[in-house]
DNA sequence: TTTT
DNA sequence: TTTT
């Protein structure tokens, strides 16, 4: 049985469009960039600034929505725990990785549309904002049960269902 | 001003006595690795469990008080938030690491004492167990202000206050 | 759709042993009162304590498990949501409650056992601590979606499944 | 010491303005009642809302804050703790009261402005939102340490600090 | 009413 | 590496 509790809880912005793949069981998992941004006085008392950049990823129907609805410059909150990854790269060193799987979100009214995407086309419209979705609703059945494969450096191409390690 | 929210609630035990360093300006850091495990069905149905390993700091008085009293199979509440640090390794490559800066601490009740300490000579005894602990009074006033270093597999020798990096 | 976040986290202990209540359609309605202290101090120096007690309500297959495994004296993480209910007391008068309704709870290991129950029976051993459970699964299908009727100097006799008012 | 945690994440809009009242001892006093819905699907699988009312209260240099950038409408992140009070009513009744006492407020980017204010003067402008502000910095020295008088239905006029019971 |  |  579960021992602990592992809980994140985040809200900031997009830093691009979200990006959505599809297992081969068909599943979406859309994976955004996330800044917060905190401050602190240092020790001359002057205003420091500092934005982490949080890897979230959503998986089924959570990730069907986050890429539907989320966009560059896009403020959401999202719940959801801290997953470690380690994996070879390419190179053929070890390397670790750090992914926040989103079990729930919600639009905040803040910058929707956001626009300008990054790489890819992008640009469709966010739709209404402030709504709440959960990953935890009986039927499709991937909720944090189902969650992350290899992480950001690592490539998350071509795999299978089978492929996703857990 | 800060933008967005960065929270961090954990649950968990400690797979090793906590390791406390000081700064040269006499500064507390303490770090613990702490476990939190889930569990999934996976799609045989089977129960799969999954620990997260984290690397959480403690910096100034509540530095002190993380060394002072959790232990090796301590239990223990921790609030905070997550950083993302990157850093050039010994061998020339970049590195990342997370770690969670602490900014509450409450220990529970659960196998205090510990004992049987890892490397060093650890096996003081802890001390009373389920107080709460915050980094956030006035006067020492290092909290979430003064966070982390350089991280894990990064050395956290010989530095000095102003070696750290924030 | 929701709009806005209502989340409450809480670790403390039972005042009493659960009351386990069921309606007219089988299912568990499990009521705690959770004991949280905390320390501040007054103006004079003096270290002042003040100690909240929660309601904490649990339905479906969490209300059973609470039910089984919880006692007087247990240490609890509880996490759910915030419910303001507004009832006529018998007396005619307009009254208020508040109730937490629980989505996720996970037992600590503190104090387990408990014994020495309050008025009742009661007195059955708590089973193995430290396992998380959730009420969002398929299936039951009572979870959040199925929260607390009227509250607790309310009476919740004889209700039916249709007398829970939401 | 502490024994507990006693947390509580809200995001919601306000109904109304803030209404901000000091102290003899000159700290400010802010109330906002906050507002979140969450949908359930009852039995007929009808989308049903349900919105709750926060009574949140702010001291100090965040109650200042509060009462000079929130507005009727507007969005905002609250951190804090449920406290429980229990008063003799005009009526000579014993009543209770719930209030969220803040230690940490974010504005949110979602209809700032407002307007329209309730009952009193009101409309002045909000600011510049996506500020993140805490009540735990040394100085002052009022944040959770200080917190709330009576509660709303109780009236909170012309208290002298030493009135604050706690 | 719990707990330390 | 912890814990159950």
């Amino acid at each position: 049985m579960a021992r602990g509790i592992n809980k994140v809880i985040l809200v900031g912005n997009l830093g691009n469009d979200p990006e959505t793949r599809y297992t081969q069981g068909g599943m979406a998992i859309t994976r955004i960039s996330l800044a917060t941004t905190s401050v602190r006085k240092d020790k001359d008392g002057n205003q420091q600034e500092r934005t982490e950049w949080h890897r979230v990823v959503f998986f089924g129907k959570l990730g069907e929505i986050a890429g539907e609805y989320l966009r560059k410059g896009s403020s959401v909150y999202v719940e959801g725990s801290i997953r470690y990854d380690k994996y070879t790269g390419q190179d053929g060193q070890e390397k670790y990785s750090t992914d926040i799987i989103a079990d729930e979100m919600q639009m905040l009214g803040g910058r929707e549309g956001g626009g300008g995407g990054g790489m890819g086309g992008g640009d469709r419209p966010a739709r209404t904002p402030r709504q709440e979705y959960g990953n935890q609703g009986g039927g499709g059945g991937q909720r944090r049960q189902a969650p992350a494969p290899a992480s950001q450096p690592a490539p998350m191409d071509d795999f299978a269902d089978d492929d996703i390690p857990f």
